[in-house]
DNA sequence: TCATTTAATTGACCGTGGTCATTATTTGTT
DNA sequence: AACAAATAATGACCACGGTCAATTAAATGA
């Protein structure tokens, strides 16, 4: 994070945002142009990639928003007790994730980081939401014979796979509840 | 399929499958630029989008002949006995999808269909790759109560999980052959 | 208050993927 | 061989993300 002093840096930047929000708002993330951000702002499309490194850097920060609160919301919730309710628990953040293919495959491109420095919105959402569930795995039956990191890292690979197949025409026909569950209960739970 | 009856039109093809693996073997995938490609082809640019829908298309058949050489080394080989020793031969594939990050996020992106009737090479090979995985299932020690097919799959999960780790610095202290033997040995045996 | 340094903004310009009306070539028919 | 219908090739053109030297505005120091 670097110091942006002047008041006119923020007001700039606001604005920017401001505009890819409302742009957002109106025809989805696919749907968002810089030039037409840069238009709504009232500034130019340099000024644009002075506050943003790219595009897509807007777009981290317009998604991490997303993210963030329905992680605040699940933060709030008692742990489930069952694969079932936690999948029921992750279920808004999944149905957010697939709402376009677009976002989709901003978050599978984001989701780690490139450089250590620049861990961006949407690696930190990744991050916040492993955290969240590696608080769950002390839930009765679930197994002790694994790292809870392992077991966290493996859930965020089963919440990618499911997610990739619910695109799959070829594999769309399960839900993607159950097919969560299906690859949840094995790596969870005791047997 | 189509079904290119002239001459001319396969003529055309391959002169631009020439051209794009001259392209990669000189400067790698990202390389690849459709300008070039034709030029090299001595085509026009409209040509080429005659012959592929998008740039990607192209893309994506020539990492699928990368990756069905690989395929037929693999299909070859016995059934490893030990996690360790799947990992080890999966190596090679692992090896080249990591090979460079734009590889890796085109292969992540077709793995799946988005429609039924264009599966391309990629989501092809993912599928070959998991029926192979899929036949070494029935190695003495490998877990018996859960679908193979969902066995399969989560393996092609913690491929995906480890290779994107992979490129993460927060995270690259990991080989990925010990990563994905520390999500392999849990799901997989018996415990 | 003015001069100087530092930071923010501008917009013409570029690279590259992709489109489409027009033109050229091939194939089928008589 | 001559013509018509179908298929392939062309290249000027567009969309859109991204760059950078020049310009303008703000902060700093005397």
């Amino acid at each position: 994070m670097e110091k942006p002093i002047q008041k006119r840096t923020l007001a700039t930047r606001a604005k920017l945002i401001a505009a890819g929000e409302a742009i957002v708002s109106e025809g989805g993330f696919d749907a968002l142009r810089v030039e037409e951000v840069v238009s709504r702002a009232g500034v130019a499309k340099g000024t644009f990639f002075a506050h943003f490194r790219d595009k897509d850097a807007l777009m981290e920060r317009l998604i991490g928003v997303r993210l963030d609160s329905i992680l605040d919301a699940l933060s709030d919730i008692p742990a489930p007790k069952t694969t079932d309710a936690m999948v029921e628990e992750m279920l808004p953040m999944l149905q957010f994730m697939v709402s376009e293919r677009y976002v989709f495959d901003l978050i599978l491109r984001y989701s780690g980081a490139a450089l250590i420095d620049d861990i961006g919105p949407i690696g930190m959402c990744i991050g916040r939401h492993e955290m969240v569930v590696m608080g769950w795995l002390n839930a009765e039956g679930v197994r002790r014979d694994v790292d809870p990191k392992i077991l966290a890292e493996g859930i965020q690979a089963f919440v990618f796979q499911t997610l990739a197949l619910h695109f799959c025409a070829l594999h769309s026909d399960i839900s993607i509840q159950s097919r969560l569950g299906s690859y949840l209960k094995p790596w969870l739970l005791a047997h």
